[in-house]
Parts: C-alpha cells; sequence; structure tokens
RNA sequence: AGCGGGGUAGAGCAAUUGGCAGCUCGUCUGGCUCAUAACCAGAAGGUUCCCGGUUCGAGUCCGGGCCCCGCAACCA
C-alpha cells in the first residue's frame, strides 16, 4: 500500500476555568475542516486537542466549588470532550496535561531547555495587593496603590523564580520569520509579532512558589517549585505526539528541522505564545519548529463584546441544541471572516441558514431526488459530458481551503448549487417529460452537480453531505480521496437514488 | 506619543497597473410548479467619511481633517 502523507493539526488547549466558550467551538471546528479536508486529500492526519488543567485559576475555581480538584478537572475535561459529539469533530488525540505522560515530557523539555542553557533562577519582583491576595502589575496599580484596595499599601515581594531567557531568541525567531513567509496567516497578525519581536524580548518567569501554588508539574529536581503553566501547557503540542519517546511518530508528524510539518489553530489572544513564545521553547529545546501557525479571530456577539454583564454570552450547547449541529459549522466557518472578528447574530443566523441551507443545498436535493424518482423511477440517467465547469470550481475550492479562507470555500459551494437551480429554470424537465422528452441525460447532470456539491461539503457539514451521498446511493466506505472524487462522472449510470426527510428544515 | 489596518447600498464585504462602483444577504415586482411558500428573472437602493489638489478621467494617487479597530509583553 502506498505511504500516506503525515498531516499535523493542533487547537490549542482551554483551560478549563469555564465553560466551553462559542470562541473556542469555532477554533476547532476550523480546525476540523482542515482535518477533514487534508483526509480527502489522501493524508494521515493526527488531529489534536484536549485541556489545559494546572495553574492558580484552576486550583482556586476547584477550591471555591467545594471540591477536590482531580474531581473538578475531570468534570470539566469532560465537558470539553463533549463537544467532540456536539459539533462532529474528528480529533484524534485529546490530551489532558494533567496526564502522566504529559507531565514527564514537560518535564523533559524543562531539562533540556536547562541543559542547553536557556534557564536561570533569579530574583522575581513582584507587587502584592493584600486586599485582593494577588499580584498586581504596573497597568493594574492606580498612584502606586490597587484600585480596588486604595487605602492599603502595596507590597513589593521578592522570591526565587525560574527564568526561560526568551531574550536570547529575538535574532533566530526573525529570521525563521524572515524565511518562512507564511509562517503566519494572516498576514496582518505575522507583521504583528515581528514587530513584538523586534522590539526586542524579555526574559520571563515559568514557575512559581510550590507553597503559594502547588497544583503545577513540579520543575525537575527542584521540588520547592512548579513550572507556571504556560511552559507545561505548550508541551502538549508534541507531547501528544509521544515526545520524547516515540521519536519516530514525533518526527513523522511534528517533522523536522528542514521540514517542519505542524500546524497550529489559535485565537488572536493567542499570537504571541503560539508563534513566538513556543517557538522560542523548542528553539531552545533544540527540536524542529512549528510550520504554520493559523490565527483566528473572536466572535462578538449582537455587535458588542460577548459579557455576563450584557448577557449576551453565546453558549455552543445552546445553540447546537437549537439549530443543529451542521447548522451551526456552517455558520461559524462561512458567516464569519476567517482572519477577523466576527458576529454572532440570531437573525443573521436565521438568514444565513434559510438562504443557503434550507432555500439553497436542502432545497435544492430535495427538487433533483423528486425529479429522478418521480421521472426517472429514481435511477440515475445517462451519462452526460461536464458543462458545470466542475474543473474550474475545485481549483477554486482547493485554493480557498489552502488559505484557511472558508468564508469562500462554502461561497463557492453555494453558488455551484445556484447553478444547479438555474439550470432547472432553464431547462423546464417538467415541461419536457410532458412533451414526451428524454431529460435523462439532464438528470444525470443534476445529480453528479449534486454529487459534486455532497463531496465539497464533506468538510464542512460532514453528516449532511454524507446524507446527500446516501441518497444519491454513493456508499461512504467506497469513498476515494479528493483528486478522484473530484472528477466528473463518477457517479453510475443506472444507479438507485433515494429521497430522504428534509435536510435543513425550515425554521418556523 | 508611536506602529499597523480600516471608513464603499439596510447588513456583511469586493473592486489587478487611476477607466461605466460589484458580490452575498435582506427588500420590492414578475415568472414558474420539479422542490422545504422553495426556485428563476428583473428592479429599487451609493454625495465610495469630510475638505482641497493632480488628471480627459479618482473609491483608487497627493495634501489636510474627522472617526473606528488591532498592537503597545508576563492578566491561562
Amino acid at each position: 500500500m502506498e505511504k500516506k502523507k503525515p498531516f499535523y493539526i493542533t487547537t490549542t488547549l482551554p483551560y478549563i476555568n469555564a465553560n466551553p466558550h462559542i470562541g473556542f467551538a469555532l477554533e476547532i471546528v476550523q480546525a476540523d475542516a482542515i482535518a477533514r479536508y487534508q483526509r480527502l486529500l489522501g493524508k494521515e492526519v493526527i488531529f489534536n486537542t484536549g485541556t489545559d488543567e494546572h495553574g492558580l485559576k484552576i486550583y482556586r475555581k476547584a477550591k471555591q466549588e467545594g471540591i477536590d480538584i482531580q474531581t473538578y478537572i475531570d468534570i470539566y475535561a469532560k465537558k470539553f470532550d463533549f463537544l467532540k459529539k456536539a459539533l462532529n469533530l474528528s480529533y484524534t488525540n485529546f490530551i489532558r496535561t494533567s496526564n502522566e505522560h504529559h507531565v514527564h515530557a514537560a518535564q523533559e523539555f524543562w531539562r533540556r531547555c536547562d541543559a542547553n542553557g536557556f534557564i536561570e533562577k533569579r530574583i522575581y519582583q513582584a507587587k502584592y495587593c493584600v486586599g485582593c491576595e494577588l499580584e498586581k502589575t504596573d497597568s493594574e496599580l492606580n498612584y502606586l496603590k490597587c484600585s480596588l484596595h486604595p487605602n492599603m499599601e502595596i507590597e513589593l515581594i521578592n522570591e526565587e523564580n525560574y527564568f526561560f531567557l526568551f531574550s536570547k531568541f529575538s535574532e533566530k525567531l526573525l529570521q525563521y520569520y524572515a524565511e518562512n513567509l507564511e509562517f503566519v496567516i494572516p498576514n496582518h497578525r505575522f507583521n504583528e509579532i515581528k514587530a513584538f519581536v523586534e522590539r526586542g524580548l524579555t526574559d520571563f518567569s515559568i514557575s512559581r512558589l510550590k507553597e503559594k501554588m502547588p497544583w503545577g508539574i513540579a520543575v525537575p529536581d527542584d521540588s520547592d517549585h512548579v513550572m507556571y503553566v504556560w511552559f507545561d501547557a505548550l508541551v502538549n503540542y508534541i507531547s501528544t505526539l509521544g515526545w520524547p519517546e516515540d521519536e519516530k511518530q514525533f518526527e513523522t508528524f511534528w517533522g523536522t528541522k528542514d521540514e517542519p510539518n505542524a500546524l497550529q489553530v489559535a485565537g488572536k489572544d493567542n499570537l504571541r505564545q503560539q508563534s513566538a513564545m513556543w517557538q522560542a521553547m523548542l528553539l531552545a529545546a533544540d527540536l524542529p519548529m512549528s510550520k504554520q501557525v493559523f490565527v483566528h479571530g473572536f466572535i462578538i456577539s449582537e455587535g458588542q463584546k460577548m459579557s455576563k454583564s450584557l448577557g449576551n454570552v453565546v453558549d455552543p450547547y445552546v445553540v447546537i441544541d437549537k439549530y443543529g449541529t451542521d447548522a451551526v459549522r456552517f455558520y461559524l466557518l462561512g458567516a464569519l471572516p476567517s482572519y477577523d472578528d466576527g458576529d454572532w447574530s440570531t437573525q443573521r443566523f436565521e438568514e444565513f441558514y434559510t438562504a443557503h441551507l434550507a432555500n439553497g443545498i436542502g432545497n435544492l436535493t430535495s427538487r433533483i431526488l423528486t425529479m429522478v424518482e418521480k421521472y426517472d423511477d429514481g435511477v440515475v440517467g445517462n451519462k452526460t459530458n461536464d458543462t458545470l465547469r466542475t474543473t474550474d470550481f475545485w481549483d477554486k475550492y482547493n485554493e480557498a481551503f489552502t488559505k484557511f479562507d472558508f468564508e469562500t470555500v462554502i461561497g463557492l459551494v453555494n453558488n455551484f448549487a445556484r447553478s444547479l437551480d438555474e439550470i432547472i429554470s432553464e431547462e423546464k424537465p417538467w415541461k419536457k417529460v410532458k412533451n414526451g422528452e428524454d431529460i435523462s441525460g439532464l438528470l444525470y447532470q443534476l445529480t453528479e452537480g449534486l454529487r459534486h456539491v455532497a463531496i465539497a461539503l464533506l468538510p464542512i457539514i460532514p453528516e449532511s453531505a454524507e446524507k446527500i451521498l446516501s441518497e444519491l446511493g454513493i456508499s461512504l466506505d467506497g469513498l476515494e480521496t479528493f483528486d478522484k472524487e473530484r472528477q466528473w462522472g463518477r457517479l453510475k449510470q443506472g444507479a438507485k437514488v433515494e429521497k430522504g426527510e428534509a435536510l435543513f428544515p425550515r425554521l418556523v
């Protein structure tokens, strides 16, 4: 058997101090569409996600909820893993940073950075407000006082911390950016990170005193400290591949220095961590860097930033429950800009659904299959040549997918579906039947066209796409890669079709 | 302060080197009956943020102004 090319994609790991956010749903649906697309190209895909489970906030949240920390993280990890079913995700790996192997990998990663001379113990100075019982940054202070407790003195605390020598990596990062012109997509985020690194990097603290923050991975050979969550969490991208023991899988999927292979998907708030900090950490550990970081925007709600006080927070489980998995996937991918912030609005959601899924693809499927059943006994007619310019369609489709431009991908599919509606109006098959004309060629063209629509939708709304295919009598087991499926005429003449329930019921 | 992006129809966005201002949704009218009251055709809807300049011609180039957004490090 031909060896499949490896493809590796990972989301960021959501921090489980709150329930899943619609913004993370966007990230993981985008990653899922990419993963499914790559599988259809014939690649062997490892698609990683998981949960980031250490750190002070989680430690406090568990205490606050009055449950022990293991119970807390188990409950939350499950809440995130439920998204798999709810959003029909195809991830292969779900890594929890509390996982034993991950802990071991993070420690080994630390050791290597340390052995290479990029970790140093220093005095860490912080400003501490006793009123809040929190460390404060300068930007949080007002005339050297905590804005919440202006009558209390800010305490200066000194403690020993380990620091990562981030400052040593400015040049290497800039060089990598210069050599990899598409390292960060989209370009405006790439410029942002370049500007950030060009300003010069400052070393950052990567440990906390265990007595103050017990919930973390122990620093190797120093039981007084635990790792700062970022340092620990980022290592998941490679620990999930079995690093450091499974060198083969690591090299195959993460790639090598000459041929990096990892694609990371992250939100704009994560730009720095993913495309600079983590890359410097990889350099420090003498490991290959990522191939590419795709950065999506945020979702605002009804034109405003989501906030609990405004009461406009969108809960992914609620909208999935209301509209269905594919409707939500379709909106996230098709109605929001891939590279910028987008708006979640109920009105726009319902208009988008009605226009493109109910009136568009759903209705088209229904009318074509009805005609085949009514006029041709449910049997696919005589093969015809391609008059639908499918080659052109597929070329554009691939181009858009390569750029993670899901909005354009869906626009292309909608236009293609519309062209089938136009043909039906022009050819008036019902009239031709009355006149005793043979329309089996026309019906072949339409059913084969519909097959192309369904294939193109497989990465976007898999469940509905599969339904269309099975109504066309196509078995999913027999599906080939895109390069074969995009050919005109794969639908067999004489195949039996069977119309099903409405794919996208009208909203009432 | 600075660096970067932007202001185009009711909404979301397009317009290679300056050359009739387009697309999707929504709205209105007509047609059709295979279809999920769906579909198809057509129409209405623009001072392209403002002022000035260059040009035969400016959304696009130049000068000035107003407004919005991102970045401006340790907040997972």
